[in-house]
DNA sequence: TCAGCCTACTCAACAAAGTGAATATTGAAC
DNA sequence: GTTCAATATTCACTTTGTTGAGTAGGCTGA
């Protein structure tokens, strides 16, 4: 239900394509959903039988035909519904820290490979979204648009993401500390 | 497959019940990967079947009976290689985040009440983190832990999940201090 | 010129994760 | 003396997420 949501969400501001919303999923719903283009196409046309949402054939001279997939009021409906309801936990999934907690048990070397993989993927995610952040400001202070800019909302959820990645690439660099001079 | 490596990660150092499990996966797996005991439960005797895991039936006078689990040498194997596997990137689900992202969409007073609940959540979180803190130094300095201290890997993820719940914390209290601004 | 990536999807099958409801006993609090 | 929380699970069901394949044109660089 919530990927629903979060997939009104993204259709709350602009119509996009199943194309357009992978990838916007990819680099800024990450943050707090995460979904593959597969779950997408097939939630979007769930939402169109449901009427939440409506498509219109977008042909294109030099690309494939793209299915525009905009709100009806019953979308915008559902979505300020949903914003009533009491959210459920914050749920996380990340493998690369189960296999920190099992160090003991695993094999530390391997280990160590992956963190440090995982810290070039949060460095890129990084600069992704301060390149969106840079965009969304547009040249105003983050004052300025706390108080007036739009959308808000949009923007305090890129803030988390921002420090979230800092902080994991903070917390990699202590992880690679420990392990080498356990290594020793 | 993943749950089942966090599993076996939370009984490498311990045998327990499901009970015991699920309480540890609500108080500190969490950081890392969430599970319902029902989830667990169907696990166990999943992993049971498989060999990975060897259950005895403990009787107690006061209490129910339950089920103790412990690995076997093929669970310590497949826990040691599933860390030479490469982690899946990190997928987190938060309804709260895909509410603020609505913000303007949706109803801002049930939003910055929802935020103002979640936040005493995460002080609860990060008062259990704490605490698990404090038990596993027993004393000892973080410089003499991450020297020779076991479990490590543990307390390392332990520390992943106290800056997260703080950074959490104070993504809240700007997100509080941004609507009520707004809502003057 | 040909490999390889990008756009733009669709389909099917399956595996994993999550929800809701239920059961039974004990102890503690009011 | 009854409600409430904790222990300790089980079952059925639904929703998510994953894998792998297929279609098809266009653009980019060596």
């Amino acid at each position: 239900m919530a990927l629903q949501d979060a997939i009104l969400t993204a259709l709350a501001h602009d119509e996009s394509s199943g194309y357009d919303l992978a990838k916007a999923f990819d680099v800024s719903v990450a943050t707090y959903w995460t979904a593959s283009p597969q779950q997408l196409y097939r939630e979007l046309d769930k939402m169109e039988a449901a009427g939440l949402v409506v498509a219109r054939t977008v042909a294109q001279s030099k690309r494939p035909d793209k299915r525009v997939f905009r709100l009806t009021a019953d979308g915008r409906t559902a979505l300020r519904s949903h914003t009533l309801r009491s959210p459920k936990p914050l749920a996380v999934r990340d493998e690369l820290l189960v296999q920190v907690a099992a160090l003991e048990s695993g094999d530390p070397e391997a280990i160590r490979e992956h963190v440090v993989e995982r810290m070039e993927a949060f460095e890129a995610k990084l600069a992704t979204y301060r390149l969106v952040q840079e965009r969304t400001l547009a040249g105003r202070t983050e004052e300025e648009f706390y108080a007036s800019g739009e959308p808000v909302g949009q923007y305090l959820t890129l803030l988390r993401g921002i420090s979230f990645e800092e902080e994991n690439l903070r917390w990699g660099r202590q992880v690679i500390a420990v392990l080498d001079a356990r290594a020793e």
